[in-house]
DNA sequence: TATGAATGAGAATTCATTCAT
DNA sequence: CATGAATGAATTCTCATTCAT
């Protein structure tokens, strides 16, 4: 009792620090060993819990995959409001910004592990596949205007603005990293690329809304 | 003579060789070693042209800063038209696709190295800048109708896809690079962010190159 | 109760099992996490059995040097013929298969522990002995004729021959081990060493022989 | 100058400094770490010189693999004599003998390397085979007299001897190596595997040899 | 300019063994 | 008897960088 770790409690633990020490310097640039000495443990303790670093990637991953796939369900049985989309955006932002070290060497890891580019492919599939319906939701409910061609390219943009969002805050220099208010500016952005095709009233309100946002 | 380089030749190699190597494989898979080994040189001798590793990293830098400071000059003196900025993108994406090793591994690099992160923040600003006019001398030519706010966002938002759209190609998996094809897209895709605020005659262009290019 | 082992159950487990991954893999091979893993029991169990790795080993040989000391027992009061040495050959190898581990790495095992060390070396002593005794009675039984020192280097030769065919006959290529055809032949090879002394009748007989085993 | 090594001189050192320590110690029981601490060298510049630990067993063994072969070479256009093979043998314990590591841990080494096990199966191939031409000599010479079946058995036999005499002597106790009189007693026990298909007269010249050697 | 041998601090990973429960 | 988490020294190998020539 006290200090000792009970069942699990020192995977979690690893996960856990791993994660913080990822997003905060970069996988690539977080040791097993810078790991171990974190959690005050020995090297070969770590390696008790999992088979190798990527071992730990891949789990950290897995949780994410998980996280986001709840925050990117679209509602079901009625068409999409306005308000849906924020929401939807705040879950996914939270998410990302939760697991940032994935998208800061995006294509590094994704390069290095055919597991994790696999996943990521689905879900970049899965999120534009949903982006498309909500668009199309939209404009059925005649929210938005919006030709078939504008809605997939559009949907596109918005993944991808999503996707990168926190690499091109940090890569555009500035304060590093502030958390929220820079997650809201990218929500925000995302629904700047909506705007221009939604119905007068909605779009006046999102440009009041821009005069907070954007920097 | 004869085998002898002359001023500057090896300097230069070395440069090439190096771009070539990181677009490649990825900056940080490719190790000075490597790199001395496809030149045909000795380690040492690359250590006499440049400091380290990162100095050959910001020559290329730099070579990328200027040229890319040449593709996104406005057109001078007058209005600008949506041929400019087709060809404004053509450039910059051709530019961009010339040192892709940058964007690669763009957060990782900035980030350990004070110098780029600064240039590359430079670099994101003017581009910033530019498409901010450029947009608004379209309104003002009437090509197209945005409000202040949405023309600011709309900037930040293709600066934002035409810096990430690389990424995004060989991250959402598919087909890994058949270059310009994809780059192609990529311009497509910015200008889609731009289609909605064009009045009917454009947008309905656009819509039309839509069926070719989205995938 | 039920699930609950019975006294010494574990222990003679763990024996088997360990013999048996020893000889599939080698002994160097076989990590104490594999053998607990394989039993389904935790390393500290199989710690609370075994002081340590070397220590199983030793309990393994232990065993082995029982049944070998039981195979290599000559027969008493009468002279040998041979097909007593068909027998113990027979009986030699497989005791000696069963436990090929120690054959597999015998210098690696023996250099390192002294204990098994000297008993391998009494091993081969007692051997020794035995075929010299047996050559002794099948030259004073006049099936065959040969000098003391013919007999001394002989029954050396025989020792050699039984203890390294295994050894001899995985490290020669072709298929790596089909078990009792290859040992038939091992036990041919040792004839062999014998048929020049024998009368020509048995030398006959084992020439025919030879048309079916050597390989 | 002076302690500076000059071209291929590092190279050479690892190599020698590698076999006499895998000679003393075994091959499995020294690291590239005891190599480099050997040779006041760093691990680094080691690995500068050889991929890997492998690399360097493999280039020990291609220097034993042309020693070997110069040493089973048969006397062309004539036949053999009782001298030659004392030769032969002498020529192959003593190159065996310089690289016994390899035989102290055969088994292993060949198991974890295709390329050794290839290489060793190739040189135990060509060494039966000179053995088997050597013995159908001394029978056309009528030195010996043998059956056809009786000289394959009798060749597998002297290889099989000749591969473990090293093994077998370090195996069944006693003094651990004193080396030239232990190789003297190996080729010694090679030919009484011959010696009772010799004449009466080569015979008896053998017997007396053992009254010297046999222990 | 150029060579290429040399450095040395780490990086990931393994494994026999211990120990509190 | 049994668990399973924990240890830590060791092992192989890497790579940016230096330096005598």
């Amino acid at each position: 009792m006290g200090t000792k770790a009970t069942a699990g409690k020192t995977r979690e633990r690893i996960l856990d620090v791993s994660l913080a020490m990822f997003n905060d310097r970069g996988e690539p640039n977080v040791t097993t060993n810078h790991i171990a000495d974190e959690l005050e443990i020995s090297p070969g303790n770590l390696y008790y819990h999992f088979r190798n670093k990527d071992d730990i990637v891949e789990h950290l991953f897995a949780r994410y995959e998980n996280s986001i796939d709840l925050a990117i369900v679209p509602p079901i049985d009625r068409l999409p409001t306005l308000e849906d989309i924020w929401m939807q955006l705040h879950k996914a932002f939270e998410t990302m910004w939760e697991y940032r070290f994935i998208y800061r060497d995006l294509v590094d890891i994704t390069s290095r592990n055919r597991k994790l580019r696999m996943h990521f492919a689905r879900i970049i599939k899965r999120a534009t596949a949903n982006a498309n319906e909500v668009l199309k939701g939209l404009t059925t409910a005649e929210i938005m205007r919006a030709s078939r061609a504008e809605i997939e390219a559009t949907a596109t943009n918005i993944i991808l603005v999503a996707t990168f969002w926190m690499s091109f805050n940090s890569v555009r220099g500035g304060q590093l990293e502030k958390g929220s208010e820079d997650l809201t500016q990218g929500i925000f952005q995302v629904m700047m690329i909506i705007a221009p095709y939604l119905r007068d009233a909605e779009r006046l309100h999102l440009n009041n809304l821009a005069l907070t946002y954007v920097r």
